[in-house]
DNA sequence: TCTTGATCCTCTAGTGGCTAGAGATTCTAG
DNA sequence: CTAGAATCTCTAGCCACTAGAGGATCAAGA
């Protein structure tokens, strides 16, 4: 305990500037201070900071993480409400994990046809290039 | 021919100001314009502004996105740099897809638990706070 | 005790990739 | 000729950081 925001940030994966920046937006609370002004963290915060850190790997934005970060500390909140938030928020990470697939089957697929050889048979160029036409004519 | 910046932004669907946003960032180039200082396109810009929009949705950095560009304009390069690019886009597009089933996981087994009444041991921090060890133990 | 160098503090400004809005001009159909 | 849609430039804002200046504090060793 009484870790200092350096090794914070060690432990966390998340970046000494970017510790202060959630403090100040409020995403995570103003830790006690040594005399000398300096924050001093325990192990909550560290187990905290890991989920925020996750959660932006994963994309979601910093006002769906203060949901569900709220989510999460009220154990004894209406099941109702929370019970929302949840489907939401399930909703949500079914629908990208739908997009990322579309994408994940056409990048894979680009680069299968991508023959290593010229830019001019390379089907990443080509498939990005437009869509629409890309299996039937490319001669006009 | 002649195309109008609206036009183009129908053709494409890139909106007016992002076209003029790309034109000043260098990732087109400036077309000539009227009499009355306005935008003209012709086909070519029809082509690579849709090559860019569908790299940017497939999520290339527009910085990866002019370094595909140069390469479709030397179609005598070899497409190796084009295949790599590609693919690490592709290893973090997987990345993301393990971690978001993960947390899908875990909000869907959340949702289960909410039906029979209780949220207290919600667990949706633990999944994503601490990715190493939320198969083994959680009792300290 | 003093010093040294790593870490910490606050503050402002910059980043990427747009997006919005003001206020003026130009184009085009009737 | 005119009305109104589209265009122009410019500035500022958004989100989620990131970098750097300039100074204070902390911990370990001499």
């Amino acid at each position: 305990m009484n870790i200092p925001i350096g090794e914070l940030a060690r432990r966390t994966g998340v970046k000494v500037p970017t510790i202060r920046f959630y403090e100040q937006i409020g995403l995570i609370a103003a830790p006690p201070r040594t005399e000398g002004n300096q924050r001093r963290y325990g192990k909550p915060e560290v187990d905290r900071l890991n989920f925020i850190r996750h959660a932006r790997e994963l994309g979601f934005e910093v006002e769906h993480i203060r949901g569900l970060l709220a989510m999460s500390q009220e154990p004894q909140a209406s099941c109702h409400q929370a019970d929302s938030i949840a489907k939401a928020h399930l909703l949500e990470v079914d629908r990208r994990i739908e997009r990322l697939q579309a994408l994940r089957g056409e990048l894979s697929r680009m680069i299968d046809e991508c023959g290593h050889g010229r830019i001019c048979d390379c089907r990443i160029i080509e498939v990005l290039a437009d869509h629409r036409q890309c299996a039937s004519e490319h001669a006009a």
